[in-house]
DNA sequence: CTGAAAGCGCTTACAG
DNA sequence: CTGAAAGCGCTTACAG
């Protein structure tokens, strides 16, 4: 059968296709009969309105973009993009718009994406992930392209962009700062990527929260990482002969790489090492590590990302936005357990879990 | 400034729009030198045509729907997700297609996803997962509409459907049968859902392998479980009584969770209890631990169930399409390392993978 | 090889 | 409140 048109449910119900139109958009003026009648046919016979018809003429798509530049190719290894990933869909869901996804697995895709993404009629607008160096240039080409982009964890370039992003420096510091309360004097840390955002912002919290409790600064017990956990295992290793007592892991995988290197060397944890991760992953390690870890609401983030993304969508004259979302020090076994007010000693069940913020 | 249109260009290098249209579709019938100043002309302008005109006449919009059903909002603890989505990014890449992404977070958003999904003008076509009973109304929407549906995975009653997947049965068959080999007599299995084709076919295959080896079917050795980490460690403590001396486990998080239940009950993994899982993710788990298990090609798989979808879409009269993926046995040490030929004792490094392959 | 014209299926001023 | 008409930006027979 021929697909349906505005036309043939315009001949059904004896309007015009304007009158269809109006009533499929909303249009408050049209009599409730009419829309009535109308509306009848429209169940009846399913009618959809076609969307590319649609998109020509109100040169809305309907669609946002979500890319995820070469350097996320680790988005297989790590949760967070998938928790991303799902908290851009549920917005889309819920404002009944497309979710595009675009990920960038070489540098030879990464080259075609914008070509891609930006193809006029495509896209209303796009939120693009933040990565390393190399991410920059797409960033800098979306940024300042005719579609609102909004870039998803601080742009290390980009001054003027519209972005979502956790309080990096602030969140790494409450990390270190709980690891001091612990009583920890020597705090290593593995770092993200010196080449991303979030690998320079932790390690400036680290620093940070050193220096505010009067710790000196020792170049052994900063090892950069990478986020993986074979990068976590590694790192840790190499931070064994500068013997701290204390880990800040710039993510959780590090972290339980980390603790895999340092119970293979013998050392307990926390006993000999307390260890503090980020992120808060739901995926087993964590809650078997017990992991103390920094929680970020990545689905929440993707969320309120796309729809700022809506908003700027909306109000192409918007100003630009940025939005900082909270963490939450989470306590568990591996530091600061023991501090707890009210802990009941080992028999407590092993899920429990307690949290203290500092902010 | 104005978006440039194909008139635009028509009049800088002084042809019509047919022109022009026909160079930017590698029309063969123009002229070498007319085309190499249409070419000029859209180089020089930045020019690219607009999907949503394009869609609108040519009834072809260039984009592919992955659609993830509700039973699949464990997306995000089970890698196996992501590397799907991988796939058929990297397919979408190669044929300069779009993708769109359908995550149906919960059973509203499921009962809305079909109107969405086929909206006309939309999509050219979808590649859907199959999941539980309850996604299966759903499946049997898509593989009934006007629009082009290749299901990723056995569909649980779709009979007509094209598909692509993997020879569950036969490889669950071959992972026990390793068991077997490995001298294995009461093989205890955690299955998947029993409301998933992958969760029966899974099952079959150990009951036909134990069949194959005149070995006795226990109940008490299967118990039902749903591909995670916590559901193996609680299954593994429910098939505990029932004194197994091997397992296999639906999938590599069920293993990694019931070795954790095995070890916690004082068992030795294999000394005990010789333990098969099944994916192979590539996580650090699995290498850890040296699970034995199956592995199959997540990413590869999905390159594929795009691939077969854009030959349906090419040719919309092209008989049913199915495709079943090759497995491969991946022994580590959780069963029949010592088996191995040339196997030079514990002195072997932690991450020596070698491969048998019971075909 | 090239162009004028029709048409894809909608939305939206403009009249009434 | 409603309809006729123009137009969104392309592609594609149809002529030449």
């Amino acid at each position: 059968m021929p697909e349906l048109t505005l036309h043939d449910i315009a001949e059904r119900a004896s309007v015009s296709k304007s009158t269809v139109s109006r009533v499929i958009n909303h249009d408050p003026h049209v009599n409730t009969n009419t829309r009535a009648r109308v509306e009848e046919v429209i169940r009846a016979t399913g009618f959809t309105p076609n969307a590319a018809a649609r998109a020509l003429v109100s040169q809305l798509s309907g669609t946002i973009g979500l890319v995820l530049p070469h350097s996320v190719s680790m988005f297989f290894t790590d949760p967070y993009f998938p928790h991303l990933v799902k908290g851009v869909s549920q917005a889309c869901n819920k404002h009944n718009m497309i979710m595009a996804l675009f990920l960038a697995d070489s540098a030879e895709d990464q080259k075609n994406l914008f070509a891609r993404v930006t193809r006029k009629g495509l896209l209303d607008g796009v939120v693009v992930q933040s990565g390393h160096h190399g991410d920059q240039t797409l960033i800098h080409q979306l940024v300042n392209s005719r579609l609102p982009t909004l870039v998803a964890g601080r742009p290390l370039f980009e001054k003027d962009a519209s972005y979502i992003d956790i309080d990096n420096v602030a969140a790494a510091s409450k990390a270190v700062t709980h690891l001091i309360a612990c009583g920890c004097q020597r705090i290593a840390t593995l770092t993200g990527p010196s080449e991303s955002a979030v690998g320079v912002d932790r390690l400036q919290g680290y620093w940070q929260a050193l220096v505010q409790a009067g710790l000196p600064l020792d170049r052994e017990l900063v090892v950069e990482s990478d986020f993986t956990e074979l990068g976590g295992y590694n790192g840790a290793k190499a931070l064994l002969k500068a013997k701290p007592d204390g880990l800040f892991a710039a993510s959780d995988l590090t972290a339980i790489g980390a603790i895999r290197a340092l119970r293979e060397a013998g050392l307990c944890v926390p006993g000999d090492v307390a260890v503090v991760g980020f992120d808060d992953m739901p995926i087993p390690q964590v809650t078997d590590l017990g992991l103390t870890t920094i929680r970020q609401p990545v689905v929440q983030f993707g969320v309120k990302a796309a729809e700022m993304l809506l908003e700027m969508i909306q109000n192409p004259s918007h100003p630009r936005l940025i939005e900082i979302m909270e963490t939450e020090l989470v306590i568990r076994k591996t530091c600061g357990y023991n501090l707890l007010a009210g802990h009941g000693g080992e028999n407590q069940p092993a899920f429990s879990r307690d949290l203290i913020n500092y902010r």
